[in-house]
RNA sequence: GCCCCUGUAGCUCAGUAGGAUAGAGCAGUGGUUUCCUAAACCAUUGGUCGGAGGUUCGAAUCCUCUCAGGGGUACCA
């Protein structure tokens, strides 16, 4: 059992004991002190009880103390302290065990199982494939990509998803702007439209196009080739954004295009289904849905007076879709300019008959780029912007993904390219990875020296507080998993993972692994090895590489 | 107008289902290497938690008001 979990079945039952409600959630948690002098654990439950019970809440910690049970195998002393807390000291000999433990459970520490192998959904970064993809997506990627790896680790089964816009006026304007392109490269000038696509990236394409197929195409009638060159550009954006999404580490279970949609009707299908149930009316010329009905501030167009389905109704329908294949929770990361059209979203998936709690949005807010200090201006009108591409090859992959999950997700981020790419102290990268590096190299130094690495030890020796800090430390990851999961938060890893970094160091710096002493040397390799397993593990989490050596 | 996000150390940010002396990184200052990587470690400077009220044993955290910045408020996608 883990010390945690003792703990808290023991505050149960004493608190049950002393007639209080042993099955109160809120009494058992169970808080880390501030201060290494509090204790490693404490409880607020006295504090918490002393209202109702009217009594003073360092003498309901008295009375719940006297019925705890206290196992000198994990418990070294308890203590009331400050207004009412029960302070828990571990006992050596379970923090000892406990490495052996993590040790024993290896890849898998850090798992949990309270998803219970529900399938869940996190779709993400869904840009339009009519331009590269910029800094908000990668973003958007990197923090996605976690969430989805945070509830694997939990317990549920998660896929990713990226839903790609292929249809509508937007992909026939990109064929327009393709077409300017490749005429213009064949010399018969023609303007990219005002409202087209700008971006060199067409160009460079109409170039390909050409160097391949000449102007094969110029004999085409306009129409014909725009579609064409609509589907082409479709094909050679697609195949960017995956491009730049595996050198980015991240990959998608499913690139789910809306032609789907529209091929299957499903959209018509929500039409006759909102109508049936007399949630949609007819005004003006155009279908509504009535949204206010469902907690949206008014009602919303699904069909235009032009007769052609909204993006809304389309982006009902696929979100239908992904209910049909068996998600029991659907989570979309949007951007902040998304915001005003999560409750009409919610309003549909309601009426559609899927409980509110089924779909959750998770609004990534914007990224503001720096170099040294100094804002980046990006125009997308005018076609300046950052590509995430070019943010990856100037920083790497670790540094970009470290830097857009080190912080909470609500929060606009500075990101200073500059600052990424240091290879020094100033980067909380290389401060993680490096204590990963150095504990390899400890190893192989043991090895060099002819000295076996333990798949087991006799771990008695570990005395000293350094050498249990790094136990405390590594006995905190699955809470620190389950929390980031459950709220959402994936900056917890990266700050855990800091936090460990740093013991670490401090433990490496006082004491030798390493020694004449056979006993010490194994069971400080031991440690050793199960620090770095838990590094690995929660830079696994975030896919930043774990290096040998740096 | 209405809605959302934000305001904490010089800078970038943690901390908010109320809890102990408000933390970390970087920057600054001063130290540490005959020894498994100094991309490290130790010490130290630095705060009216935007402001004002309120709720109570206790507020950065909850409520009201207020100031400041950013974003959103389409028969666009």
């Amino acid at each position: 059992m883990k010390p945690q979990e003792y703990i808290r079945n023991n505050i149960k039952n004493a608190l049950s004991a002393c007639g209080f409600d042993g099955d109160d959630e809120k009494l058992l948690v169970l808080e880390k002190p501030k201060q290494a002098e509090f204790g490693d654990i404490s409880s607020s439950a006295a504090m918490n009880l002393a209202k109702a019970a009217k009594q003073a809440p360092r003498k309901i910690a008295a009375d719940i103390i006297s019925k705890l049970d206290t196992d000198p195998f994990y418990i070294e002393k308890v203590e009331i302290a400050g207004p009412g807390f029960i302070n828990f000291f571990l006992a050596k000999e379970c923090l000892r065990q406990a490495v052996l433990d993590i040790h024993q459970e290896g890849k898998d520490y850090g798992k949990s199982f309270w998803g219970k192998g529900k399938k869940i959904q996190f779709e993400f970064v869904s840009a339009n494939p009519t331009g590269p993809l910029n800094i908000v997506s990668a973003r958007a990627a990197a923090v996605g990509d976690v969430f989805a790896s945070l509830y694997n680790m939990v317990g549920f089964k998660a896929e990713r998803e990226f839903y790609v816009n292929d249809a509508g006026r937007q992909i026939r304007l990109l064929g327009i702007s393709l077409n300017a392109r490749y005429m213009t490269e064949l010399g018969r000038k023609i303007p990219v439209p005002e409202d087209g696509y700008h971006g060199n990236y067409l160009a460079d394409l109409a170039k390909e196009i050409v160097a391949n197929d000449s102007d094969k195409y110029a004999q085409f009638n306009e129409e014909e080739r725009c579609n064409l060159f609509s589907k082409m550009a479709l094909d050679y954006m697609v195949k960017r954004h995956k491009d730049s999404l595996d050198k980015y580490h991240v990959f998608y279970d499913n690139w789910f295009r809306e032609t789907v949609v529209r091929e299957q009707k499903a959209h018509e299908k929500v039409l006759d289904y909102f109508a049936k149930h007399n949630y949609s009316y007819t005004k003006d010329g155009a279908v509504w849905f009535r949204s206010s009905d469902f907690g949206d501030e008014k009602d919303r167009v699904l069909v235009t007076s032009e007769g052609e389905p909204t993006y809304f109704l389309i982006d009902i329908a696929y979100h239908e879709n992904k209910f049909s294949r068996g998600f029991s929770k659907l989570f979309d990361l949007w951007g902040p300019d998304h915001h005003g059209y999560i409750p009409r979203m919610s309003a549909a998936l309601q009426a559609l008959g899927h409980p509110r709690e089924k779909f959750e949005v998770c609004i990534i807010q914007q990224v503001n780029l720096l170099r040294g200090g100094d804002t980046v201006k990006m125009s997308k009108r005018a076609g300046e912007i950052i590509e995430m591409d070019e943010l990856i090859d100037e920083v790497g992959v670790d540094a970009a993904r470290y830097f857009f999950v080190d912080r909470r997700v609500s929060q606009p981020l500075d990101f200073d390219i500059e600052l990424a790419k240091k290879q020094s102290d100033e980067n909380p990268v290389y401060y993680v990875q490096y204590a990963h590096a150095r504990i390899c190299n400890i190893l192989r130094f043991a090895v060099e020296g002819g000295i076996e690495i333990p798949g087991q030890a006799d771990m008695s020796p570990l005395g000293n507080e350094l050498e249990f800090a790094v136990v405390k430390k590594c006995l905190d990851f699955p809470e620190i998993v389950s929390k980031a999961a459950s709220a959402l938060e994936p900056h917890r890893i990266t700050g855990y993972l800091h936090e460990t970094a740093t013991v670490f160091h401090r433990f490496y710096h006082e004491n030798r692994v390493v020694t004449d002493n056979a006993e010490l040397t194994a069971a400080r390799l031991m440690l050793c090895k199960v620090t770095r397993q838990v590094i690995a593990n929660g830079l696994k989490l975030l896919s930043i590489s774990a290096p040998e050596n740096m």
